[in-house]
DNA sequence: CCTTTACTTGGCAATTTTACCAAGTAATTT
DNA sequence: AAATTACTTGGTAAAATTGCCAAGTAAAGG
């Protein structure tokens, strides 16, 4: 794959690994619905907190979601409005044979 | 995360993967405008046809794309339709910061 | 039937991803 | 101001992904 090509994808790639994990999809769902703090995800996805901490990280870099700091907690909130239209494409296909 | 959990974006996560890659991304781009046989998909891709071969087979695992052999070629085509929206959504993402 | 073409598969080393623990920071409470 | 709460970051071992080479298969041509 020649250099111009690869770079050509590079920003479609991040975004779409960032959501090619299940805690981390199930935690786009859920952010669908609005504003959640990570303990709220954590309390969904389990886990230790920094591994939770750690997936959204990935997600805020690919700037899927972005954070917002009130009190104590911190709200992440998701940055793009058509996932859901994804989702039912995705669904959509059946496994394999 | 509960099993549960997990066992429910399987499916999803598989598929979303298959694209995780700027090669498959390029091939899946390209198969949007019809079917392509392998070499055709090497020739925009560059590389070793074996790995050509390999990242094709993960998308046909994942349900993407299907192949058929006529002659001496395979031809990929995409089963998914509903692609082009999804990275209409993506591209729209503007990198964070 | 032997060769060529167009792939696919097995094997493996290098890189990337993942998830835990431990340690650090910032805001709040006592 | 000391302790608590809600995170984030650094480190690291284990697992998954990637890409090449070598070897294998199936269809077509000579």
């Amino acid at each position: 794959m020649t250099k111009n090509l690869k770079s050509r994808f590079e920003h479609r790639v991040t975004i779409i690994k960032a959501l090619a994990h299940p805690s981390r999809l199930a935690m786009a769902e859920a952010l669908q619905e609005g504003e959640r703090c990570v303990c709220d995800l954590r309390d969904l996805i389990g886990g230790d907190l920094s591994t939770v901490s750690k997936h959204l990280s990935v997600m805020r870099d690919a700037g899927l979601v972005e954070a917002e700091k009130r009190g104590l907690n911190v709200y992440y909130r998701l940055r793009c409005p058509c996932l859901l239209g994804f989702f039912d494409c995705v669904d959509s296909l059946a496994p394999r044979r």
